[in-house]
DNA sequence: ATCTCATCTGGACGGTGCTTAGATAGTCCC
DNA sequence: GGGACTATCTAAGCACCGTCCAGATGAGAT
């Protein structure tokens, strides 16, 4: 019935690439009803198709929501790249990073929590999308940048590491009730979070003084 | 049938506080089989009544998961109270609340999930449990022994925050296989947790160096 | 034109959260 | 002690879920 001749994409097969369609169907669901409405079903019902189709593209519920996750970091790394290039100070580095970072989870807090509950569910964040150069390089490379080559590859290992399990915590607890006080106090979401971010230095810091 | 005269124990109706007995068996589930086999029939089967029988007790799934994460925080202050009260120099209390934290939370990885599962659906850590020391004052408690009154209120608020955050980061991630190898090399699970508590001041130092 | 096989459908199974109607048995009051 | 009250629990049922299977469909290669 369809007449497909024009469109020389790659349009597979029957649907035309399900794979691509269901991962969209999900991100809509995320967005409109949270991490709770998505369904292997709701998924199939949004884009279409009959509950067992995905099955030929997943071969579970956990590898669709593993490759959501996936495109979940890759926009993340995507997010903090964009904040790290055009940074001329390495000393202000971090702090860029961390808000980028935050931001991204406050503007997709579905995707997030996905993100991560499949990370805690392979005890990894997956192994990164393309090539090498995942977020995790990216904190590293910034690290590197900015403690110049004074500092052991252990300690960046060390400090990306810190850096990560530190603005991870702040995007999960930033939106508490709990700190809307304090977020008044200080005048604003972005205050609070850099008020956060430059106490990151408390555990250690008490060593030293 | 049963003649109860000798335990005058609040021994309510006809189970005998199924409520507790809900508890240690969602309790029980959680340890053995871990967050995903914790279904509230599960549970029932588990304490040996009908699957409706929870709904006297409580109203819904999420308030027996908001029970459980409820004794979860109080023990997990009752874990962060031990590390600090042989402690003498405040300048390491920090370092051992993490390490309280992080280890309280690897003996009862379950139980954690379930404690932040049900702490992000409700946007607050639970309003705690007894009076108002909560492990969260704990931690304000031990910055102000080791900050003197040099420190503002909100400094010390803020250190609170970005300490929980960072220790909370830590106690979700530290598990990651992708760490293994850099455990190795530092000698063991401690040393590694030693290290990356000392590296939070990462992203704090590099801005005053 | 035929064959092949990935793709998709319809239907089924056991499990889930939750509701309702009714049986059961403690507690209170007389 | 006896009756009424009410909390507690059970049985049955609803809609939904993840998953599997047999069979229909149709694209691409020969």
């Amino acid at each position: 019935m369809k007449t497909t001749s024009v469109a020389v994409e790659p349009k597979p097969y029957h649907h035309g690439d399900l794979r691509r369609a269901l991962l969209e169907s999900a991100d809509a669901i995320l967005e409109r009803e949270g991490p709770n409405a998505l369904s292997l079903r709701a998924v199939a019902r949004e884009a279409g198709v009959s509950p067992a189709a995905p099955y030929h593209h997943f071969k579970d519920k956990d590898e669709l929501l593993s490759a959501i996750a996936m495109e979940g970091f890759a926009g993340l790394k995507r997010a903090l790249a964009a904040a790290c290039d055009g940074e001329c100070d390495p000393a202000d580095s971090m702090t860029d990073l961390g808000l980028a970072y935050v931001r991204f989870a406050q503007s997709h807090p579905a995707l997030y929590q996905v993100m991560y509950a499949c990370a805690r569910a392979e005890d990894a964040l997956p192994k990164t999308v393309e090539h090498e150069s995942d977020g995790f390089q990216l904190v590293k490379d910034a690290l590197t940048k900015a403690g110049g080559n004074r500092v052991s590859e252990t300690d960046i290992h060390l400090s990306a590491i810190a850096v990560w399990c530190a603005v991870h915590g702040l995007a999960e607890m930033s939106g508490f009730t709990q700190f809307r006080p304090l977020k008044d106090e200080l005048g604003g979401e972005e205050a609070f979070l850099r008020g956060v971010l430059d106490h990151f230095g408390t555990i250690s810091r008490l060593k030293h003084q």
